[in-house]
RNA sequence: GGCUCGUUGGUCAAGGGGUCAAGACGCCGCCCUCUCACGGCGGAAACACGGGUUCGAUUCCCGUACGAGCUGCCA
């Protein structure tokens, strides 16, 4: 059995589209299971639509994922090159083409855009009063496929503006096998004239992508099913030039919640608005990884090794998925709670600093918030009141559960108050011990001691920490302070 | 419009002729607890519809509905 061989071939158009990014993640899965090849390849042929810096985002995308390539533009492996323009340039392209048209396969078409404009008439246009869905004949007509030779060659030389169609048949139908779909059938009559070489030289994705997956050995094609459709086509392409088909790995669709392909202005239709949203690259992937496919245990937290080891291909999803932001947000919480606290507080560090410019304890404050943050984004509003205490309303002092209210609060807060001033161990310890065997004299509960003291260190509803946490970070100077702040506001 | 694909709880998703139809997220409740989280326990919640085939269909077949994708000298 020869050896799996993939590819990810992203267009340099802009940021890394999650659905591209699970095209990615499966193409490397699937070679890596059965430790075979990935490759990556630039499919730069639409020059029009090139990004500057596109190339960048999908190298540093590899990078950051951990999907790393065998072969690619900086790792030749024997098939290069491997970005389409450089290929274009040695002229592989025209001659495979040439080949097609010298079979009858594929034809030189010398058609202007007026007049392909005008081949897409419009039936029926009246009736449909369905918005503006009017019946559309999209079909090219094969006007250039009856020029003669000589015809062809007199225009060629005369420098007409040419394209080289494929020639389907009219009749009959073709049929190729898809992994996940089955098999499927299409009359060949629906199969439109496709063009392999542009106007411009340069092929085709449709063409490129057939010529450099044979070159290139790929063994299996992953692509989102939105090529469903045009692959019986590439499959006409390879019976033409005899050669044999990949096996097609067609993905379901990835949604946004309205059931829509994933648009640009989602969130979270790139990786890149991903991270800056506060996910991080393990959690994306992870996630990614479950929009259409399930390992056999249900094990949802895995690593790309536990991926790499657990993933089948023959299990993908056909049905469309919706992209979950609130489950990634639960997925990447889980990232985030089972990181080494070192790593954890280097990644949160710079998203503390943003709201704390206080010398404060960053460590501490990040261990705090390790257990209930879900993305660094969530950082910020928990952690404000370290910085500056909030305006508070001393109804927040009155808690049902807690058995406290405005006037019990005063009187823990002013019993307490000289207990804290005489304090020397203000540690998280010593400031607990103060508290509880103050708790301990009177007979109250912890609530009833605790709640006075941590609102009034915070001023907030709900911390992360508890008491002893706040005030030891704050410091003694600073929780004495709001103490007082407190104590004035209630006797007011 | 045509072609193609799809349809299991709100979402992801197992299962595929006989199941009390898994699990996860979210939601709700309880426990833990100085708050919020974490953790633990429990709960509500699904086979789109109509015909067949069959002793028996969520599962197979055919329709219908709905949804999506394609219908570019884009990929």
């Amino acid at each position: 059995m020869s050896k799996i061989r993939t590819r990810y071939a992203p267009s340099p158009t802009g940021k890394m589209h999650v659905g591209n990014l699970r095209t990615a993640l499966y193409e490397y899965l699937i070679a890596k299971h059965e430790d075979g090849t990935f490759i990556l390849r630039i499919e730069d042929t639409d020059q029009e639509r090139y990004v500057e810096g596109a190339l960048d985002i999908i190298y540093r995308t590899m990078k950051g994922t951990g999907l790393i390539h065998d072969e690619g533009p900086d790792k030749d492996g024997g098939y290069g090159p491997y970005v389409q323009s450089e290929r274009q340039a040695t002229g592989v392209y025209l001659e495979y083409a040439k080949q097609l048209v010298d079979k009858g396969s594929a034809y030189y078409c010398f058609c202007s855009k007026e007049r392909l404009a005008s081949l897409k008439s419009t039936v029926g246009n009246s009736v449909s009063e369905d918005e503006d869905e009017a019946k559309v004949i999209t079909k090219y007509d094969k006007h250039c496929l009856h020029l003669s030779k000589e015809e062809v060659a007199k225009k060629l030389a005369s420098g007409i503006p040419y394209v080289i169609r494929q020639n389907n048949p009219t009749t009959g139908t073709t049929t190729f096998h898809d992994v996940v779909y089955g098999d499927i059938t299409v009359e060949n009559e629906e199969l439109d004239d496709m063009i392999l070489i542009k106007s411009d030289g340069y092929p085709t994705y449709n063409f490129a992508n057939v010529v450099d997956d044979h070159l290139m050995k790929i063994t299996h094609v992953v692509r989102g099913n939105e090529y469903l459709s045009s692959t019986p086509k590439y499959t006409r392409l390879y019976q033409d030039f005899g050669w044999e088909e990949p096996a097609y790995i067609h993905c379901p669709l990835i949604t946004n919640e309205e059931h829509k392909k994933l648009s640009k202005r989602s969130g979270h239709s790139s990786y890149e608005d991903l991270l800056e949203q506060g996910f991080i690259s393990e959690a994306i992937i992870n996630f990614v990884a479950l929009l259409g496919w399930s390992s056999t245990d249900n094990k949802e937290i895995m690593s790309l090794e536990e991926l790499i080891k657990e993933f089948d291909y023959k299990h993908i999803n056909k049905a469309p998925a919706v992209f979950d932001m609130v489950k990634l947000r639960w997925m990447n919480g889980e990232y985030l709670k089972n990181m080494e606290q070192d790593r954890f507080y280097q990644m949160a560090l710079p998203y503390i600093k943003e709201v704390i410019t206080k010398d404060l304890p960053y460590e501490r404050i990040a261990a705090l918030i390790k257990t209930r943050i879900e993305t660094f984004l969530d950082i910020k509003d928990m952690i404000d009141f370290f910085e500056a205490l909030p305006d508070y309303d001393i109804q927040m002092f009155t808690h049902k559960k807690m058995k406290t209210d405005s006037e019990s609060s005063l009187a823990v807060l002013e019993e307490l108050l000289p207990r804290f001033e005489a304090l020397e161990d203000y540690s998280e310890a010593g400031i607990e011990a103060a508290i509880m065997s103050y708790i301990a004299e009177k007979g109250i509960k912890n609530g009833q001691g605790l709640w006075p003291v941590r609102t009034a260190v915070s001023g907030k509803q709900s911390t992360p920490g508890g008491a002893y946490e706040i005030m030891s970070i704050l410091g003694k100077e600073e929780s004495l302070r709001r103490i007082k702040i407190a104590i004035d506001k209630l006797k007011a």
